[in-house]
Formats: C-alpha cells, sequence, structure tokens
DNA sequence: AATTATATAGAACGACCTTTCTATTTTAGG
DNA sequence: CCTAAAATAGAAAGGTCGTTCTATATAATT
C-alpha cells in the first residue's frame, strides 16, 4: 500500500464519520478503527486531531468547487440556475444533512486554530462565486444578488435536512427563477 | 432563593453555553459553575445532560414562538413579511450565530433520546406556520410556498453566521416581497 | 421548635478522550 | 539482500467527561 493510501483513508473515513456525527462526536479510536489503520499512522500523516479536521475541511472544499465547476458552464443562459441545480446534486449524492463548514465555524469559533477561519474562507468564496457570476451578466446590484444566492444555497442545505434534498433543490430553482426574472 | 430559580438559572446558563459552544463543546462542570450551582442540584433538577439539552430546546422553541406572535399581525396585509422582519430581529438579538435546532438534529442524530425529535418538531411547525399563512391569504399553492418561505428564513439564519443578522435579513425581506408579489 | 425538602462542597467512579511511547513487523528502493 | 522508512498492536499518561455518593448546611412548612 503507497504511502499516500494511507492517509487518503483516513482523510475519507474521517470526512464521513464527523459529517455524520460530528467534529466532536468522533473520537480518533473510531476513525482509526474503521480505516484499518494504527494510532501512530494518523499521527504521522497528521500532528493533531485539530488538524485533522483542517485537512478535512480542506479536501471537502475542493471537491465541492470541482463540483459545481463541473457542472456550471458559466458562459451558458443561466449559470445562477445551474449553480443552484448543482448544489442540489451535491446535496443529494452526499446524502448530506447540515452544511459541515457552518458546524466548522461554530463549534470551533473562538478557539486558537485555524479551523473557523478555513471555514469562513469557503463561505467567502461561495458569495465571491455569484458575485463573479452576476458581474458575467451585466447585473447592477452584484453584490445585492450574490448575496441573495448565497443565502439560497445555505437555506437549501439547511432545508434538505428537513424535506430531503429533492424536495429542497425544486423550491430554490422556483425562487432562483423568480429572482433572476425580476433582477435588472 | 425559591426552588424554581435555580433551575431557570441553570436552564439559561446551559442555552447560552449550549449554543455559543455546541451541546458537546460543554460540559455540566462549567455550566454548574458558571450558574454557581452544586452538582446534585442539577441533577435533582435534570435527571441527565441529555434531558438538559431536550429542556433547553423546549424552552428555546417556546421563546421563539412567543416572540414571533408578539410581531406577526396574522390578520395584517403582509404577514410573511412581518414574519421574516421578526425573525430576522430574533436573530439580532441573539446575536445569532448558527440554529440551535439544526445542531441538535445533527449532533443527535440517531442516538436513542428525544432530541432529535424535538428538534424536528420545531422545524415541522415552522412549515405548518407558513402553511397556514399561505391558506389564510387565500394563495394557491400553499405547501411551495410555505416550503419556500421556512427555506428564506433558514437560509437567514445561515447567511447571519457570515454576514451578520441585519444584512442577511435585508436581503431575505427583499427576497420575501419578490415572492409574494409573483405568487398567486 | 421540629420536620422535611433542597442546596451545598467535594470526592470518587468508570469510561472515554487526545496524545505519546515502546517494541515489533512489514514494505519498497537501491 | 539490505537497509531505511512506514505501519503495526498495544499500553500508558494525563485529562475531562457524565454520573453517583457522602455528609453537611440552609430554607421553608407545620
Amino acid at each position: 500500500m503507497a504511502r499516500s493510501e494511507k492517509k487518503d483513508t483516513l482523510l475519507e473515513v474521517a470526512e464521513r464519520l464527523f459529517y455524520e456525527h460530528g467534529f466532536r462526536g468522533v473520537g480518533l479510536k473510531q476513525i482509526i478503527s474503521e480505516a484499518n489503520v494504527a494510532t501512530m499512522t494518523l499521527y504521522n500523516h497528521f500532528p493533531s486531531k485539530d488538524n485533522l479536521v483542517e485537512e478535512v475541511l480542506k479536501q471537502r472544499e475542493e471537491r465541492y468547487w470541482s463540483y459545481l465547476d463541473a457542472h456550471v458552464e458559466m458562459d451558458s443562459d443561466s449559470p445562477f440556475i445551474l449553480a443552484v441545480k448543482a448544489h442540489g446534486r451535491w446535496l443529494k449524492e452526499q446524502s448530506y444533512k447540515g452544511d459541515m463548514f457552518l458546524r466548522a465555524i461554530e463549534d470551533y469559533a473562538g478557539t486558537d486554530n485555524e479551523i473557523e477561519s478555513i471555514a469562513r474562507g469557503h463561505k467567502a468564496k461561495l458569495l465571491q462565486y455569484f458575485q463573479r457570476l452576476a458581474q458575467r451578466k451585466g447585473k447592477e446590484n452584484e453584490r445585492d444578488l450574490a448575496n441573495q444566492f448565497t443565502l439560497l444555497l445555505e437555506g437549501t442545505t439547511s432545508m434538505t435536512t428537513l424535506i430531503g434534498a429533492e424536495e429542497a433543490t425544486e423550491h430554490s430553482i422556483a425562487m432562483a427563477r423568480t429572482l433572476v426574472r425580476h433582477t435588472s
């Protein structure tokens, strides 16, 4: 087994468990057990649990953006709608409940590690993403529109916990259409 | 000090700390310390930490609805907008970050206590609330509109973590106006 | 004043947490 | 084949967790 495979397994297992039970609800023992790995293997790759959390967040952010980029054609007629749809598909495929970045911000707020800032960075990037989209489409109130779409995605994620990804996405698409139609 | 005051103090302190650092991020030691109370006083009022979490959620739900009821005149022209505004004011006053009920659902999913169902109950009630509002206004697609407004509130709460309650609420009000205007 | 309920401080419990250590074994590259 | 890196199992340290216990003190009710 190559050097990086163990690390990848750990990241994958950790992400799944953190998402399922929360960062504080999962112990390293459970992670190394499900990853079929020794304690010291984890500590050889990650200096601490906090660092593991950080790496998980970074990995998740990369996956999210490559997912979005793969599904949104920036030059199409409706990149906004495509983004909402892609987000919905992402939610569905993850059988998502809640948002890992938001949970990280909440759980680690006020502690002296990088976790919170990494998570906030992801959210900031989401805002920028929609701002760029608005510029491209020549919308006047870029900032407002970007904030509204970010709010829409955040709401969709939350609603997924309540009514499932498919229904939540249907509603957000309907709302997104209305928004795009009635914004200069 | 009367019998119930200690219990009330505990509930108040616990709610603040749970909200600030998450349910799993706060120990009973910290709660009894900040409440200036002995260990056994807590256990005389609450049989377990899980039960304390349950009572905190129930208390929070009551406070939320009495807040909304106090601010929303059901018979006015724009009960939807009033509800969005009231929710925004609630977020601001709580200096809110994240949603306690959503966090409870996520943190305690799959455990064998009542916590998750209490939290889900709150969310279900939110949906029903908007459904009743839609009926009252004679809207055709009650369910859709209710879901959309719930999504809006959920999104506002999430966005509060990122851009603050005031700005988040401004955006949700704008979106709500558009929605009401363009729905039969 | 006597009784009963409630609160107190603080120790103790066993379980689990993150992290470190040791000593052995496996794996790959020169 | 040999060597150096990487992974192994398992124990141990040092801490915190939720919970229980004990024994004392404070309040409120009769």
